[in-house]
This record gives C-alpha cells, sequence and structure tokens, in this order.
DNA sequence: CATTTCCTGGAATGACCGTTCCAAATACAT
DNA sequence: ATGTATTTGGAACGGTCATTCCAGGAAATG
C-alpha cells in the first residue's frame, strides 16, 4: 500500500558524509545538503531526523570504512611491517591529493570540544587505531622486524600519533614526496634497541 | 583634547585568543567577546574592525608566542637533542592539561579550508616551525647525538609530524605518563642509522 | 567652563540559520 | 480504480548571527 521510498539511504548518508567531510560541521548548511543530495528538505528531516543527527551517521560510516581499510591493509601485506608502511604511504598520498583531512579528525578538533556525541566517537576511533597499530606491531615483532624488547602498545600510540599528523601536515604545503619521506623516518623509528641497552650517541659507526 | 583610550589593546588580543582558542571561530559569537573581554560592542569593532580580523589578530599574537616559546626552548638546553626533548616534554604536558589543543592547528582544521588568510599563516607558521627542529636536528648533529649521515631536513618534517600530532592525540583519551611514551618514541627514532647501512632486522643483540 | 574626542550602552537592521508545517503529487497494493 | 502512506515543494517560524547606527556620558585640553 504505501509508496516505496525513491532513494537509498546509504547512499545519501555517503553524499553527505563527502560534504560534511569537505565543508566541516558549521559550514555545511541545511540547504547545501538539500542541495548536495538531491532530495528534499522534508524528507532529509524525515529520514534522519536533522542536520546534527546527520551529521552522526556520516561521520559513523567514515569510520567503519576507515577502520575497515585499515585493517585490510594491515592485514593482507605480505608481512607486518609492510603492512604498517602500505598503510601509511597510502594516508600519505591521500592526504596529498584531497587537503580535506581525516574527517574524525575534523570533528574532534570542530565538534568533540562540546558535542559529547562527537567526543565519544572520536576517541573510540583513536582507541581503534591505536590497538590496530599495536597489534601490527606485535606481529612484526614475531617476525623479528621490530626488536622483541620494545613496547607494542607504546609503539602502537607513536604509530597512530604519526598517522594522525600526516593529515594535518599534508594541510600546510609538504608535496607528496616530502611527506613521503616522513613516513620513511616514522618507519625507522621502530628498528631501534628498546631503552636502557646503552646505544648512547654512537655516530655512524 | 582627546579622551585616551581606557583598555590595553594587547590585552585585549590576547583574552580574544584565549576564546577563539577555546571555542574555536564558528562557535564564539561576538557577543561571547562582548561579555570576555568586557569591553563595548562598539568599542569592538572601533578598535579591531570586526570579528575575522579579530581573529586573526589572536592568531597572530598565538603563533609568535608559540614560536618564541620553541625558539627559546631549543635554544636555551645544553645540548640540542635535550632541546629538542624539552619541546616535546612541555607540548605533551601543556596538551594533555588544557584540552585545547594548539590554536594553529585548530584554525588550519576550521578555518583554513575555507579562509585564505588563515591558510596562509597556518602554512607559514608551520614552516617556521620545520625550520626551528632542522636546525635542531642539525645541531644535535654537530654535538654527534644524530647519526651525521641522516637528513636533517627530512628529521625536522619528521618531527614537526609528530610534535603536532601531540595536539590531537592529547584531544582523544591518552593521559600525561601515555603520550610521553610517545615523546619518547618520537625521540629514539633520531638515533638510527641513515639510509642504506644495511641494519635490517638485526634483534636485540 | 567649554570643546573636542573617544568611549559606552543599547536599539535596530538585515541576513541566514535549523526546524516545522501544510497541501499537493506520487506510486504502490488491494 | 481506490485507498493509503510517503514523497515533494515551498512557505513560514522563531532564533541568532555579525554589523551598523545613534544618542548620551566621560575625560582631557584650551
Amino acid at each position: 500500500m504505501p509508496r516505496p521510498p525513491s532513494f537509498d539511504r546509504e547512499e545519501k548518508i555517503e553524499e553527505a558524509m563527502d560534504l560534511f567531510w569537505e565543508q566541516g560541521y558549521e559550514a555545511t548548511s541545511v540547504q547545501d545538503l538539500v542541495d548536495h543530495l538531491g532530495l528534499n528538505r522534508s524528507s532529509l528531516y524525515n529520514t534522519f531526523g536533522g542536520k546534527h543527527d546527520l551529521y552522526l551517521e556520516a561521520l559513523d560510516h567514515y569510520r567503519a570504512r576507515d577502520r575497515r581499510r585499515l585493517r585490510r591493509c594491515l592485514r593482507d601485506a605480505p608481512t607486518a611491517l609492510d603492512g604498517i608502511r602500505r598503510a601509511f604511504v597510502a594516508v600519505a598520498e591521500r592526504a596529498t591529493e584531497s587537503q580535506c583531512g581525516c574527517f574524525t579528525a575534523n570533528a574532534t578538533v570542530e565538534c568533540a570540544p562540546h558535542d559529547p556525541c562527537t567526543e565519544e566517537r572520536a576517541c573510540e576511533a583513536f582507541r581503534a587505531m591505536r590497538a590496530l597499530f599495536q597489534k601490527a606491531v606485535e606481529r612484526a615483532q614475531e617476525e623479528g622486524a621490530v626488536p622483541a624488547g620494545r613496547d607494542a602498545e607504546a609503539l602502537g600510540r607513536y604509530l597512530t600519533n604519526a598517522y594522525n599528523g600526516i593529515h594535518l601536515t599534508a594541510k600546510t604545503g609538504p608535496t607528496s614526496a616530502l611527506v613521503q619521506d616522513i613516513v620513511e623516518e616514522t618507519l625507522r623509528g621502530l628498528r631501534g634497541r628498546p631503552r636502557g641497552t646503552g646505544d648512547h650517541e654512537r655516530p655512524t659507526s
């Protein structure tokens, strides 16, 4: 009996994600969404509840997609260290191309301070990312690519920190090649000896 | 003949900086500024021109202050490596305390994409930071704390990337101690051998 | 005291915001 | 064909925004 919905909900969320991602929350008006998604004001409110709810759904969509991509990247590489490298190279490429940064990071900066819903999602996202990198480091240790004595959790945090920094760095000038250098330097940091092994200041052999 | 100004311009800029820093650009209304600065709406417009101009002045004030602090920190330490460490430790402490992040980085995320004035300032700020870290790395190389064969410019970018990442990281959960771990891991990355020295995967001695 | 200049308080403006509401059009199932 | 639920278009609402304007008050000079 009822008239069926004429558009794909998920598809619209994805389009909303693109817009919020590019412009941020405040800078995106409901009118922008109406225009960009190609659906009516009323449909938008009926389907998603409002701007804020749609934003959260868009953020969730991004988080899920991003996590999936990182997990695959780390899992499908020949070695754990290669997986980490590929993840960094990929993010460096994306960041220098699009300049939009990471949606989650943008949300953390713009909205999390005054929106608990966003803050909770952001913290969860970064926690998950740290866990993924930690796991990769542990695998790399089993494979002998990273010294066994080093703290895998700390290295996971170390990698997550650099990984997220790349989005910001890419927004401020450096070309793709220069960002790739950062990736290499960051990865080299994984190979050092554990703390207190007494390798202080020994110049290049 | 004229009545003299009854407030200190610089002081008001600093107060505006605090507010913009904490709340961001969009979330700070002119009314907020009027209340917080304790001066009249008309005075605000007469003195600064408008919200946007005041924001840029606040951002410039922050940039100058931040650069001065980093330069001092790097210069006044007993060794260059110590200077870098102190800079990182200090930023880690500040970041975990205040949760406001870095004003410049916040501006880069929130405003730079749609405000050329902000973008230009942000790029300049990060360029200066990279130069400061590069110089510190070069000094550390002269002192023998960093292998001479490594690319000082790349390491400067590497440090800047991690340094700025810390502000974001601190917003997403980790305690002060955990952030300090990141600092240590990042600094350890300075000590490795240059590229192509053939030290692949050698487990802990 | 008078005058000039700036500061002060608050009202007024016009634009845009997110949201709600209503009536008409539409497409399916019976 | 009829009925029903949901779409659609667009008007309307209340609120807030940045900005402007104006009249009165305050301070220093002459």
